[in-house]
DNA sequence: ATAGTATGTGTAACCGGTTACACATAACCC
DNA sequence: GGGTTATGTGTAACCGGTTACACATACTAT
């Protein structure tokens, strides 16, 4: 393996020259540069990041902290956050946290002893002290930490009210609203929207809290539409509480959308695929992890950031599990 | 931050004989190592991993390779690569390659600087010279890289057998098989097993390649059902082809399963969401994960490995897209 | 002419571990 | 008793970078 020394000995200067024109810190002459680049050219120097990290105590690792890969919400942000990472350079640690504080905290301090440049975090705990006395790089998709670490998150209430309108302009007069885990911020946003559309309708409804479960929701579903059969319009605060409601639906011979239309939150791929299509309001998720990296980035390298809240806009997406509107 | 010469001072002995104590190598006496377990206590030392990666050039990260994880394929193996890595001290970075031969080796270079203890590799790619000729321990899945590099696979063309036989059971007399792209060998196994077990019956079957792309497959199988109107069975190599098959089909108004049956490939979880349920040969894919993972640490950490072929068994899970056999 | 600043470079210490080697003592064997 | 081997420990070099500091020269301003 090469080292700086042996480009150093190559070009007739020292190791200091060499690393000071590798870092574009301090001066470098000209007439170094040129030598120092041709012996990079030909020894095929490449630099050593793990001595690197050593003594600068970084690293270009971004440690990618999310409660389950598997949560088919998750795979499109992981991708977005690899692209952008891989394109300014650094390379992305899974770390599944199963919303689990103690593993979260684990991997924080394993990382950082790896010299970890930053964290991006979706995590659903409300609380995280550890978070907050941490001197590294976060930003927090979906969820407010503290003041100081830039969050970013869709436009949870509008979308909330986009969906429910959705459904009232299209005729539904007894709506259910599949209410997410209280503990999420994300769910409660789109409680609060729903609850700002409905109340300005004259419709009934209901509300049910519905963990996002496909196998929960549905049997959560099949109950209310047993207890009563007049509910003509479902609005899920998940794509998966969606698909549990479209199968209890199915399984009970509603008519969808006849009879019954739904409305999911998300936008996940697997909405496209059900039969109706599930109708959603579609959260552009990769949108949403690739600001994510830049804004962390951009704290990494310690350039400006302008804002510490990024809101990205949801956008209604209408298939089959709703009528065109008369 | 506490290094092995704070802990060396306080217990009273020489850095060597503290790093002997805490790596198991060398000779350490009793009194020396309660002397050093005691200060590690006291100072509550932990050892730096860069500083020790960069003279033993070895780490504990792991590398997914893999196309895309925002295939639904892959969430689940990546979620149990990480969980084994985990409790064996790894950790695991993702890196998409997009089937990119350039983007694979580019990983591969990059990661090989942070000296990276071995791969997990997912590629479709037959060729791939540049793993021939790491010395990195690798484990691939789903397809042989050469002989000394252990593979972990599903038992595909025994599922395929499984499969086709379900659909055989059923009733179908005119069976559309969904081939998968011919450079995969998942795929070609597949396809190995539908002859096998088409040719032992007195039916009418027709292949067709076809993509594992929802909506490719969808588009595929309209214009298949439409020139040929009698076919009352699909079997499709994937789960999401299948799901395309489904969706055309509802969209073309046949009842599944009673005019036509499906049965997919894969086992994702998507497959419970659609309605009808899909039927299909499940892989055990978070197994797949685990057990490549634990056979790549085992090369890592220069334990013996059994074998260097690992065949899953999969499973044919029976949903809504197939009758009950009479 | 002279101080002061900008430019340019090299030496050597340092980051925090591992390990080759030298050396010392104890145990074992014939 | 003397040679071998096993046990135990410390010193110092090393992994491959970065950077503080000292020093040298060139340019600018007064």
């Amino acid at each position: 393996m090469t080292t700086i020394r042996d480009v150093a000995k190559k070009a007739g200067v020292s190791v200091a020259t060499v690393s000071r024109f590798l870092n574009g810190s301090g001066y470098v002459s000209a007439d170094a540069a040129k030598a120092v680049t041709e012996a990079v050219e030909e020894l095929e120097y490449e630099l050593n990041p793990v001595a690197r990290s050593l003594n600068t105590k970084r690293s270009n690792l971004i440690g990618l902290i999310l409660p389950d890969i598997t949560n088919p919400f998750f795979p499109e942000l992981a991708r977005a956050v690899e692209d952008v990472a891989l394109s300014y350079g650094y390379t992305v640690i899974l770390c599944n946290s199963d919303e689990d504080p103690k593993k979260e905290k684990n991997y924080i301090e394993t990382l950082k002893k790896k010299y970890i440049a930053g964290f991006i975090v979706t995590s659903n705990q409300l609380e995280a002290p550890h978070y907050a006395n941490t001197k590294l790089p976060i930003v927090a998709l979906d969820r407010a930490i503290n003041e100081k670490i830039p969050v970013v998150s869709s436009n949870n209430k509008e979308g909330a009210v986009l969906g429910t309108n959705a459904l009232l302009e299209r005729g539904c007069q007894n709506i259910l609203f599949l209410r997410g885990p209280e503990a999420l911020n994300p769910a409660n946003d789109r409680y609060d929207g729903f609850m700002e559309a409905i109340g300005q309708a004259d419709v009934n409804h209901r509300i049910v809290t519905c963990p996002f479960h496909y196998a929960d929701s549905q049997k959560i579903v099949e109950r209310e539409l047993q207890n009563d059969p007049g509910i003509d319009g479902i609005f899920a605060s998940s794509d998966v509480s969606a698909a549990g409601a479209l199968k209890a639906a199915v399984l009970l011979g509603r008519k969808v959308p006849d009879d019954l239309q739904i409305v999911g939150f998300d936008g996940i791929a697997m909405g496209e695929m059900l039969s109706p299509g599930l109708s959603t309001v579609a959260q552009d998720v990769y949108k949403m992890g690739a600001i994510a990296t830049r804004v962390l980035i951009k704290r990494i390298e310690n350039k400006p950031v302008e804002e510490s809240f990024y809101e990205i806009p949801v956008k209604l997406v209408l298939r089959g599990t709703t009528r065109s509107v008369e």
